[in-house]
DNA sequence: GGAATTCATTGCGCAGAACGCAATACAGCG
DNA sequence: CGCTGTATTGCGTTCTGCGCAATGAATTCC
């Protein structure tokens, strides 16, 4: 009886309530004493005081003081941090960025999707002189960079709309300012259209005269872009699909593509 | 076969083994397969694979693709936060960090020390628009960070010697990577020394580009760190000694140092 | 293209382990 | 001094997890 709990994860079955026992603790607003995990978790105590014992053992748990409450230790905050180094595509696509960018000897860049934009988290020169202004923090335009294009044809649309949006005005009251877009709505998805066939966005000297970009998106599971890395340099060939750096850019993205957690 | 291991945990004989296999899990630099991480745990796979589906189904662990390779999952995540939350002064800490970075108008973080090496579990924004995706989970660098080198020059070097040592030869593959720094141990040494005669660590625009950061411990009763928290700003003059960013940062860091918890 | 190796995954039966119950120990408190 | 609230622990029963080995699947190698 007892509950819809049924589930049949088909693992340990003492693991299993010991595992919500533990995630029982963590809802739990501090220590808590055993009784209180145990009716938290329902799990009769004597069960729990085993449970308990282990998680102390692993260092999962701590009891305060000597007859005392129980809460997470070390060990948990130990495990979270594993999990949540791990989880951090960032990180992991910057060390790997860095041998890409000596690969095709441009800079590279990735950036996320910010409150407001299309935003740089990190970036790595090479030895290429590439004079920009912009740093980390700096968050790119939608429509005229190869980032945020990348961005706009793999994100959903809801999140991007009102940058989208901003973006298209100033566009139609500036003609010109995009010469190969049409700053309207059906211009905007075919443009996406185009990106998302040819996997990946890439600019010549638009956002910045002089240089070429292309941009290809980290994707999660729902195939929406975590992340876009972008290539920037100052050869014009490298923007042809099938050159070097589109396929080492590609290829990079598709390694982390796949490492990438989908949720936070 | 009665290894050495005498277990001595009092608890459940399956769930220590099972969380030894998380703790291996953890420990282990990324994704591995059921073998891989059977071997680490020294557990046959059979049983690591009836944990694992536990784990799986507890959200504790994740399993890419199909028949892929397992990781820590969300749960782990979860549990870890809260561990932090909970044993931790980070949440007291994170409360005056808002007045903080009010008064010095920078945008302030806090790091703990995690496997993967310096973790930020909190971070305070302001106005300023940077830095959006460095959030939770974000590992600074060691060498050429505030945060990084705060750690550096406060903690046992036993932990974070295997992340000092890759991050010194990665810094010998590229010299003028960081230019402020002989990246040898005696440079780090020397610089270690420095940082803790100056009571913070400061860099300007190394980590990140255009901007300056400063970095002080909270010290436990063994004078170690127990995390660091950081400053980040536009402003240059902000990294000088005596500034009032250091000085309130100092001053936060010594009240929080106070507050250590009296476990024991 | 076929075969062999290396994985992850899963039945099955037995032994050992965990569970429930209830007794114990200990603290605070009337 | 006894009572009530904890946490902790024996003990016997039975149920469950474990080892072994077969299966399925994918990748590699020839």
């Amino acid at each position: 009886m007892s509950d819809s709990d049924g589930n049949g994860s088909g693992g340990v079955r003492a693991l299993d309530a010991a595992l919500g026992l533990l995630q029982a603790m963590a809802a739990l607003p501090g220590p808590a004493s055993l009784s209180d995990i145990a009716r938290a978790a329902n799990v009769p105590p004597s069960r729990a005081h085993r449970y308990l014992a282990s998680f102390l053992a692993a260092g999962l748990a701590e009891q305060a003081g000597r007859s005392g409450k129980y809460d997470l230790g070390p060990g948990a905050s130990a495990l979270g941090l594993a999990a949540i180094a791990r989880h951090d595509f960032v990180n992991r696509a910057a060390e790997s960025l860095a041998a890409l960018c000596d690969q095709t000897a441009m800079t590279g860049l990735i950036a996320v999707w910010g409150t407001a934009g299309a935003t740089v988290v990190r970036w790595q020169r090479t030895r290429m002189p590439v004079i920009t202004s912009m740093g980390l923090g700096t968050t790119m335009p939608l429509l005229n960079s190869a980032t945020g294009r990348a961005f706009l044809a793999w994100s959903a649309p809801a999140p991007i709309l009102s940058v989208l949006d901003s973006e298209l005005r100033r566009a139609a009251e500036t003609p010109g300012l995009i010469p190969d877009l049409d700053a309207t709505p059906a211009g905007v998805a075919k443009m996406k259209e185009q990106v998302r066939a040819q996997g990946f966005a890439a600019v010549e000297g638009r956002f910045i005269p002089g240089l070429v970009a292309i941009a290809a998106p980290v994707l999660d599971w729902q195939e929406e872009a975590q992340a876009v890395v972008t290539l920037v340099g100052t050869d014009t060939g490298a923007i042809l699909p099938g050159s070097d750096a589109v396929t080492a850019l590609q290829t990079f993205c598709r390694q982390q593509s796949l490492r990438t957690p989908g949720r936070r």
